[in-house]
DNA sequence: GTGAAAGTGATCGTATACGATTTCGTACTT
DNA sequence: AAGTACGAAATCGTATACGATCACTTTCAC
């Protein structure tokens, strides 16, 4: 009954299901690069499917925001357009401290444990110098984090843009070695204020903190279009 | 290149698109009461289109959350499910806060006295006991705050909530004249609070109150199953 | 040589037809 | 009389075929 709206989209054994997770596993793993184009014929001649179903499962993809369609054109996958980054994060970062701080009451000491645990592979990680693996622990952290959240309709915003920025390459891209010793420490910071049964707001405003500091950091790298596309928004 | 996800997810005069529109304008109008059954072919039939396009359509407004769907079964009008209500206000109250925090800065003195004039009609409306354009004119008043927000995906996400509740006919079903006149009362709380040039923080946590407090409103009248079921999310 | 215009190719959009799965009614058995 | 099993109807899922629209190339006139 209440799934979230996702896992509904779809019959399980569909083939429009098996074409979406397809192109949507080829997208995030990069198989198929911003600005590949998704041509449905071939698309459906790879995966041995129709034409119908994958036009499905492309539409499902754009309103996802994974890739753009034009009418007669075809569909490209989404390039790092650098608005489009800062309005995925601004959104993310709201919707991700939200499903944190109703998370946290409901994650008990182990999942914390664990979760400490990944940071300090994290840390790790920074002294040997690997970003790939810093990137999916990262995830596997927050995902620790936000997985509690009893609200469906959070959590299903929170895995898209998840997915938005897995598409995007953005972690890895925007990989800033100082930026991710603050964030390893904001990380544990955060693992306290749930520990020690922070109100609801602080950790809200923590977890969008860190977010934010993220973007903050791509802006101070970023080149000055990029950051000029920025300010528009530079209130939060 | 930064139109809202709806906007870009099918041709504008596509069938695909006008089945989409024909069928949620009769679900949010009523035409298609909740449990209602959707058979493709019927709706095919009826809007004079082939199954195809409808089934497109159907499976967007599924994503909106306004239909669910079962295969080989058929599609029903999504239901006053008290669990969704409160998982889809919940969700509202959070995505319409951050955009009338993002607004407020780039609201101008001409839309907040537009805004304070339904305020002001709302409040006559009470006297004469008028819920229905109640309701109408509250939509109007929210959709001046937070049509200015710069992040088209966060008002997207507005949108979708404002859809999931006018198809569920909750702002009327659940009108409380008691919760009605306090409603009044903050909207001009909020004004003021925008024309005074608060902090965006301030701003979001009065809007997203606002929301929580119909959502109160809500659990108070409701049936002891209801609140049982609202409890979940008691620590917002 | 440059511009526009027409023709060609490619791609999407939709309709129709058929197959798979489920549901519901009915008859039969216990 | 109640439960079960079988069958028919209905519905969704997919494939194939055709039509519409757009982009690109080539050609012709100036």
């Amino acid at each position: 009954m209440t799934e979230t709206v996702a896992e509904l989209t779809a019959a399980p054994g569909s083939k429009s299901e098996q074409a979406y997770q397809a192109v949507k596993a080829r997208i995030i793993e990069g198989t198929y690069t911003p600005g590949y184009r998704l041509v449905l014929g071939s698309i459906a001649k790879d995966l041995g499917f129709s034409v119908v179903p994958v036009r499905e499962a492309i539409r499902r993809l754009e309103a996802e925001g994974l890739v753009t369609f034009e009418r007669n054109v075809g569909a490209t996958v989404a390039g790092i357009d650098p608005t489009e980054y800062l309005y995925t994060m601004q959104t993310l970062s709201i919707v991700e401290g939200a499903a944190t701080a109703l998370s946290a009451p409901l994650i008990d000491s182990v999942a914390i444990a664990r979760a400490r645990a990944v940071n300090e592979e994290m840390r790790e990680c920074l002294e040997h110098f690997d970003p790939v693996r810093f990137t999916r622990l990262n995830q596997d952290f927050h995902s620790v984090l936000f997985e509690h959240c009893p609200n469906p309709h959070i959590l299903d915003l929170v895995h898209r843009g998840w997915n938005r920025l897995a598409a995007l390459r953005s972690s890895t891209f925007r990989f800033v070695p100082g930026r991710a010793h603050d964030s390893v420490d904001e990380h544990e910071a955060l693992l306290k204020l749930i520990e020690t049964g922070a109100d609801p707001d602080s950790i809200e405003k923590a977890a969008r903190l860190h977010r934010s500091a993220t973007l903050d950091a791509y802006l101070a790298q970023a080149s000055p279009s990029e950051r000029n596309a920025g300010s528009v928004n530079a209130q939060y």
